[in-house]
Parts: C-alpha cells; structure tokens; sequence
DNA sequence: TCAATTATGAAAACGTTTTTCAGTAAAGAA
DNA sequence: TTCTTTACTGAAAAACGTTTTCATAATTGA
C-alpha cells in the first residue's frame, strides 16, 4: 500500500496522464480524498479543502470527484443512511468495512462466495454478474469511545 | 411467503394496529408496494398508485413509504446508481439479488460469513456488526431480452 | 511570452424531498 | 345516524444537494 504523499503524487501524475491540468483546486481535492482513511461527502471535501486552498469552490470538489471515480482512484460509498460518500479506492475486487460511528474505512479480501452463487443462480434462474460485500461496525478508536 | 393481496390486508391490519388511519391514499400505496416484486421509486409508487386512486400526492407517497419502512415492511434497496428504491421486504435477516435491467428482487439466505466475519474481525481490530451482501444480474426474463 | 484551450467559481437551474398549512375525512362516542 | 375530535391530505412553498451555464482565469505547450 502507498503512503498517503505518494498517493498524492500518484493521483496527480495520472490525472496529468489523462490529459487532465494540475491545477490549485485539483489538487487540494486529490490530497484531501488521498490522505483520508475515512468515508468524505463532497460538502465535506470542500470544507477540509478549503483549508488546503481557500477559494476552492464546491463545484470543482464534485467535478473532481467525478473524474477521481472515474479514473478508479476513489470509490462511491454506499451506507443504510445514504451513498454520497467518498473513500480512495484500492485495486481490483475488494471488500468495505466501515465503521458506523466514524465513517474509517478497510479492505478485506477472501470471500468465498462462488458456491453460493452458483446455488443461488440455479435457484432463481438469474446469470449473476457482481456482487456486493459490505461489514459494518465499529472500529477501535469508536469502540473506546463509545 | 403471503401472496400480494394477502400481503395488503396484513399491512393494512398492521397500519391499524400502529394507530394509523386506513386512507384511500395509504391503501393505494400499500396494494402498489405489496403487489410488486421489482423496486419501485417514490415517483413510480406515484404513477401507479394514482392507478387506484387518481387524487393521490406525492407527498403521501414519501409519507407512507416513511411509516412502512418504519414498521420493517419495506425496505430500501441500495445499488450503484443510487439508493431511492423500495421493495417488499421480508422478515428476518436476508439478501437481495437484483435484476439490473427490470429492478426484480429476490432474496436468498445462506451466506457463511460467519468464519470471514471472525478474521475480518480480529485482522482489523473493528467490531463487527452488521454486513450486506446483495447479488446483481438479470432475471429469467431479462436474460432473454438482452 | 504568447495563444489556444481547459478549468474555475458564482450564479442560476434543476430534480427530489421536506415542510407548511388550510381544508378534508376517518374513527369513536353519543 | 350524527357529531366531535383529531389525524391525514394535497397544493404550494421551501429546502436540499447536485448540475449547468457562462464569463473570467489559469495552465500548458509552442
Ligand atoms: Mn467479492
Ligand atoms: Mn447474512
Ligand atoms: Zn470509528
Ligand atoms: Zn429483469
């Protein structure tokens, strides 16, 4: 896993490889959603990265954020409350647990649900094509301090 | 599992029983969202309820939707393009598989997490909860008109 | 340095959801 | 059945988050 300024800087050189300019606003964006371990809305990243660059204005935080998704290097979070948040994404399939109290956010791996969808494709007759795994909880900090 | 109008008196007993009025405008909505098995938006409940009652507003719609979603006896769906959808929901833990195309749900149980929940859990430090799981494809009818 | 072009933010527009409010209708009592 | 209470209704307005518009500013490569 990168550290978060190399993140940064990974993000900036693939937006730059992307034809895209590297500009003020752009950047606060990219370094606010790259060192964030938690789960950001867009009115969120504009405030933290206004701190960063302080006439960033909120349009720019959701016109980044959609091309930041596109590119793959942040994902859409879904939750029971909404699904307008916000995490840096890891490569290939991976797995969510959030905690409910903080928004901190891990990957995990290594589910095993090939069986399951086979059985349950044979039951239903659909052609399952994607699946969605999510854990939700508490992580240590809220844990102590709830 | 009840069949749909079966599914209407006992939501409309179980209104009652809340305290609630039984309105033309909530039994509407009630007999669109127990008789459908695909999600269904506030703006669709709408159309369709106004099938069976032509004075009907949207604002009863949320509103309904809100008490039946309380009560446990729809639930919202989440999916990657947004989480406004309602579905008949069923008693006790399950999961959703989604038709991508039509919006059909079904709902399967199953799932043997229990063993990835313990390492996931002693791995990350965080206290599990709660988890989703929800496949997506297409159902019998859409594989064929696609 | 310059010109071409992309990117910006303020403001306006938009679609959805919520609130307000005066009128309506359900439900229980008489 | 009629009456009375009170919950419920829908139209309109307000609020909300997001997107579009557009004139100006900034980046980039020449
Ligand atoms: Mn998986
Ligand atoms: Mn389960
Ligand atoms: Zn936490
Ligand atoms: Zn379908």
């Amino acid at each position: 896993m990168l550290n978060q300024q190399e993140r940064s800087r990974t993000w900036l050189q693939e937006l730059k490889h992307n034809g895209y300019r590297l500009t003020s606003p752009r950047k606060a964006v990219v370094e606010v959603m790259a060192n964030s371990d938690t789960v950001l809305s867009p009115a969120e990243v504009y405030d933290i990265g206004r701190g960063r660059y302080a006439k960033l204005g909120l349009v720019t935080v959701y016109r980044t954020l959609e091309k930041l998704e596109a590119m793959g290097l942040v994902q859409r979070v879904h939750r029971p409350d909404g699904c307008e948040a916000f995490i840096a994404g890891v490569e290939g399939h991976q797995h969510l647990l959030i905690c409910e109290n903080c928004g901190r956010v891990e990957y995990f791996g290594g589910d095993k649900l090939d069986g399951l969808i086979d059985k349950v494709q044979g039951d239903s007759g659909y052609e399952i094509r994607d699946h969605w795994l999510q854990f939700f909880g508490l992580c240590r900090a809220c844990q102590r301090n709830n």
